[in-house]
DNA sequence: CATCAATATTGACAGACGTCGATGCGTCGT
DNA sequence: ACGACGCATCGACGTCTGTCAATATTGATG
């Protein structure tokens, strides 16, 4: 897959956007946000984000995922996809283990977006 | 349809959760999180949120919302809906027209709890 | 009351989404 | 080299979602 380098995940626009109650969202803008949301709109994901974010050093390993949910390791792995196709988590791998980090900066942004009424 | 006293919109039970990178997120607290930003993941219903948020005294007409448009008048009231029944937007009707305003709390927790580092 | 204008509801349809079982692919022990 | 394990990909399935045209509903107006 390209992975070239002026290539921005959807994580990484965010930050240029003023609040949502700030200014109206162009229509290009909220194309961008939009995937974002979309990303975070499941609480599997949600989930998923939360454990990784609240973990130790804001990093965590799949095989630790995969026992928090009733469902099976494709589905897991399929959602960890998304969240990281958004741009919400980083990938590493060392070793036989993959190991997730969140991008506070994301969360941090589009949190701003969506509920910063000052900004 | 009922609108029973002890009912609480999904907006109204976001308050209630820390942040995600403050500790994992319950499964139930996911489920209620989940549909308020399944409200907001589709570009239109951002860009409505946008407009009638930043709008003049926070309150938009549906006739203004519909020319920002390329959509058919049932389908921007569709978004409408879904935002309303999500509790992210208010409905009030004066004479033929009806007036959406933003619950600019439940953005504001909303974007706290996914956003804000500290808290 | 008849009509018109502003929104909402309904029914239909194509496409997207969440889930699973089966399978593929690296990596580590033995 | 081989087998076992961790994780990703594939293909398939049912369900949910965004959109529209048609129609209903509600309120103002003559």
């Amino acid at each position: 897959m390209s992975k070239s380098l002026t290539v921005l995940t959807p994580a990484e626009t965010v930050a240029c956007c003023s609040p949502l109650s700030r200014e109206p969202l162009s229509r290009p803008q909220a194309e961008q946000v939009a995937p974002l949301l979309k990303a975070l709109a499941d609480p599997v994901r949600l989930r998923l984000m939360s454990l990784v974010a609240s973990h130790e050093g804001g990093e965590a390993c799949v095989c630790d995922l995969n026992d928090a949910f009733d469902l099976s390791q494709p589905t897991i792995s399929h959602h960890l996809k998304v969240l990281h196709q958004a741009g919400l988590l980083d990938r590493s791998k060392r070793g036989v283990w993959v190991y997730y980090r969140a991008r506070t900066e994301a969360l941090t942004d589009l949190g701003a977006l969506i509920g910063n009424p000052s900004a």
